[in-house]
DNA sequence: CGTTAACTCCATACGGAGTTAACGGTGCAGTATT
């Protein structure tokens, strides 16, 4: 196994060791002997554990790139954010842990449908590895209570359950008391992702950890770029990290984009594209709309051309949903189309395509979905059916941060009741009351004014003002600076959407460098010039020459006279793109970053 | 940010052109209602 480490761009944990592992490697579980174990040493002694455990427990003839090395880190009780590819073994994990370490297992899990899975996958392997339970809004309050009780008496080892019951006090307490050993965040980049105002319990996870006495913290997710693996380092306050990224490319996926310039010509492509691969018996797929109008639209269309299609988003009913997932997991149907809602926790490895009718809000998104494709290894397709205006509807997603006076009055209050010698602080729920705003947006503004050292929640949920800390003019301006700050990253997350989309360049190359992982070669398996070979021979040479020729390479550390620090992300023969740390991506080009030396290297 | 449904205005009136306002995605939990 080769195995090198190198320094990540995560400024939050400068002390962050992190391993990459090659792609598609996978290496084979050793047969247990004494001569692993020479001196005692406890490292061998966890290095056995983990591998009997797999092999007799889970059956593992082979580990997947990473997994033995998060297990590892983990057992050895060290915080691990893993970065392991879809189907990688990510529960096995934790599952290892749950038995080699002294006490239960926490699992944040974002859906409840996947914590169900969760722990009926668990409940097979149940008289080795320990029973499992889920802890959520479908249980009645009796059986909550018997689920955190046999938690604390050790019949229960593992427990699922969403951020959202964490902002219980009781339940934060119950499980303290249990004495967790290990505090799993699956689906890791929900932190960053739905975080800022979606769920912003996820952002809370980090205090959270901190009462539960701050057992072992593992962080699991699939994809996540180098300034989300940062974010959550720093959210959930992990401490000396171990962080494990196991190559994602996946070659398997062909990538495409078809150009549009008007909004008909675009619905109709995206209907013959999907009809031409049905047509050529290369299905089942998704087609990904971002409204819940074009995925019942596109559905319709589809199936007035005979094909066995369904629609499925949020606003549909419980029943009719669970329906059209069954029915796609029996091999019913040809097409799903979905928002984005569709898929978290739905794996049909021989799924062939992915189609977009509208761009993802971030690569991010974008290659978590198209990753459902092609599981099985062989060759499946992902397909961005792409026009320029359809960005408008990502950039109104992305915007939206509260304004300065929204944030006065929260903090204002919060103040008041201080000074009024109050000294329970403040309800979230009387905050609520008393500006009309629903529990969301407050939680959000909360978060920010939390976040700069303005408000504090304690144990119980109250908001206090941090003493000496900023008053509420003062908070509510560093606050919505902070919020803008969020605002620009994902505005620049769109604009790095559109740059693959637009890109006349191997997209594999700018899909995983965007990841912070560099491709040599052009990948030969997508739609761009060199690629495809149609490019000529001089323009390939000429763009290979700029890229070794470049006075700032991929990966060096940057400072641009106006935005501050950054990364190089990718070169191009012309162009650079470089995620600042405030900013985030910008792509500049290379004739006036030399023209106007607007970029120095950083030591 | 871009699309579209709803509205207003004017008047070669079985309605067309132009303006404006509303809307768009993900899920938890808890509460009210059948």
């Amino acid at each position: 196994m080769s195995l090198s480490v190198r320094k990540d761009v995560c400024r939050a944990a400068p002390g962050a060791s992190l391993s990459i592992m090659a792609t598609g490697q996978r290496e084979p579980v050793p047969t247990a002997s004494p001569k692993d174990n020479p001196a005692g040493n406890s490292a061998s002694v966890r290095t056995r554990r983990i591998r009997e455990f797999a092999r007799d427990v889970l059956g593992y003839d082979e580990f997947r790139p990473g997994q033995e090395a998060a297990m590892q880190a983990v057992v050895a009780g060290r915080d691990t954010l893993a970065v392991l590819p879809s189907g990688a073994g990510k529960t096995a994990v934790y599952q290892v842990a749950g038995q080699l370490l002294d006490g239960p297992v926490v699992v944040v899990s974002p859906l409840i449908a996947l914590q169900h899975d969760q722990v009926e996958r668990l409940a097979e392997i149940e008289d080795r590895a320990g029973r499992a339970a889920q802890l959520n809004s479908t249980l009645s309050a009796a059986e909550q209570r018997e689920v955190l009780e046999s938690l604390q008496d050790g019949t229960v080892r593992f427990v699922f359950l969403a951020p959202e019951q964490l902002a219980k006090p009781e339940v934060v307490d119950a499980i303290a008391e249990a004495k967790p050993a290990l505090f799993v965040v699956d689906e890791a980049h929900c932190v960053s992702a739905w975080g800022h105002d979606f769920r912003p319990e996820y952002l809370r996870l980090g205090a959270v950890i901190e009462q539960l006495g701050h057992p072992t913290v593992l962080a699991l997710t699939a994809t996540a770029a180098p300034p989300v693996r940062a974010e959550i380092l720093e959210r959930l306050e992990m401490r000396d990290p171990q962080v494990v990224v196991a190559g994602f490319d996946r070659p398997e996926i062909r990538l495409e984009v078809d150009h549009y310039a008007d909004a008909h010509g675009k619905d109709q492509g995206v209907l013959d594209r999907v009809l031409g691969e049905i047509g050529e018996g290369r299905g089942p797929g998704i087609v990904y709309s971002a409204t819940r109008k074009g995925t019942e639209e596109i559905a319709e269309h589809l199936t007035d051309r005979g094909l066995l299609v369904r629609a499925y988003h949020a606003g549909l009913r419980k029943a009719e949903r669970e329906d059209t997932q069954r029915a796609w997991m029996d091999d019913e149907l040809d097409v799903v189309v979905a928002t984005t809602a569709f898929g978290m926790g739905i794996d049909k490895p021989d799924t062939r395509f992915v189609i977009h009718a509208e761009p993802a809000d971030s690569l991010d998104s974008y290659y978590q979905e198209i990753g459902r494709a092609g599981r099985d290894g062989e060759p499946a397709l992902a397909v961005l059916v792409y026009r320029q205006e359809d960005l408008g509807l990502r950039r109104f997603f992305a915007a939206g941060a509260p304004g300065e006076e929204e944030l006065q009055q929260v903090a204002g209050l919060i103040a008041a009741a201080a000074a009024a010698g109050i000294e329970d602080g403040v309800d979230v729920k009387d905050l609520r009351e008393e500006t009309g705003r629903g529990a969301t947006p407050l939680a959000r503004d909360l978060n920010l004014l939390e976040h700069v050292s303005a408000v504090v929640l304690d144990e119980d949920g109250s908001a206090h003002p941090v003493q000496d800390g900023p008053g509420p003019m003062e908070a509510a301006a560093a606050a919505r600076d902070l919020a803008e700050q969020h605002e620009k990253v994902d505005q620049s997350r769109v604009e790095m959407m559109r740059g693959y989309a637009e890109t006349t360049e191997c997209r594999r190359q700018f899909l995983l460098g965007y990841f912070g992982e560099q491709l040599d070669e052009p990948c030969g398996n997508c739609d761009s010039d060199t690629c495809t070979g149609t490019g000529t021979a001089e323009e390939r040479a000429a763009a290979a020459e700029a890229r070794a020729h470049t006075p700032f390479p991929v990966e060096t550390a940057v400072e641009h006279s106006e935005w501050g620090p950054g990364v190089v992300m990718r070169v191009e023969d012309d162009r650079l793109v470089v995620l600042f740390e405030e900013v985030g991506y910008k792509t500049l080009g290379l004739a006036a970053v030399t023209e106007n030396d607007l970029l120095r290297a950083r030591a």
